[in-house]
DNA sequence: AGACCTTTCTACGAGGCGTAGAAAGAGTGT
DNA sequence: ACACTCTTTCTACGCCTCGTAGAAAGGTCT
């Protein structure tokens, strides 16, 4: 997966945490205490549609959305990290390791849910 | 953290994959198919060193090996993404629902060992 | 000491990314 | 229809990382 400059990953910031498509200039306004030229923003946006990132709709002011969230980009992420690592089991094993309670919790109950188990057995 | 080039993760998955301290040659002649000068695995080394993730004995033709094995890697990989991916259980929840059945058996026991449960609860 | 291997220093070219001007396109009011 | 303004696209440039390696300095061995 094409990973993300400074820049661009603020960008997806602002469009995951925005709950609609957002138009260029406001995500020039988004990001004011960058001050960037509203050219500064098309050209990030057509380089993250490049990657997949985002797409625009064709309304007069384009306006742009993420084509995941923020949730499945992640999710995405670190299915592709714990695909490249060779040794998958081991890798689970240290990052279950490294949850906190609170998360393990949630992770069991996902998956007593997810596969109650198997007759896979 | 710091990411790798190309050159770098081959290099990073040769020491992984060693069983000890690796010297530079054995790793120039680990890598014969790209066919590299002696100097540029030592650059690329040093960068490694730079960034962390690789450190030399002082014997005299220097040894090196990997700060962390490749799963515990992969495993901070992981934390950081959903480190820095704002609705952890979101992500959790995505991730969880795409981990293939074996892996999901494998992380119920992980789950089911690490904390058996809280009498949090 | 001399020959040889190792380690460090320095450098360069390609590509990615932040940045933006210039130019072309399109909507709005008169 | 025309001029004005806003939007979108095109082009470019400088910096930094990374692959790559030569040159030089530092050890080793006989």
């Amino acid at each position: 997966m094409a990973s993300l400059g400074d820049l661009e990953r603020t960008v997806m910031d602002v469009l995951w945490a925005a709950d609609g498509p957002v138009a260029a200039t406001e995500l020039r306004d988004a990001l004011a205490d960058r001050d960037l030229a509203l050219t500064t923003v098309h050209t990030v946006l057509s380089r993250l549609e490049g990657k997949g990132f985002v797409e625009h709709d064709d309304a007069r002011p384009r306006r742009f959305r993420p084509r995941a969230s923020r949730a499945e980009h992640a999710a995405e992420l670190m299915h592709e990290v714990l695909g490249q690592a060779g040794d998958r089991q081991a890798v689970l094993a240290r990052f279950v390791g490294g949850v906190d309670p609170e998360e393990a919790r949630l992770l069991r109950q996902l998956l007593a849910q997810s596969g109650p188990d198997a007759r896979t057995r």
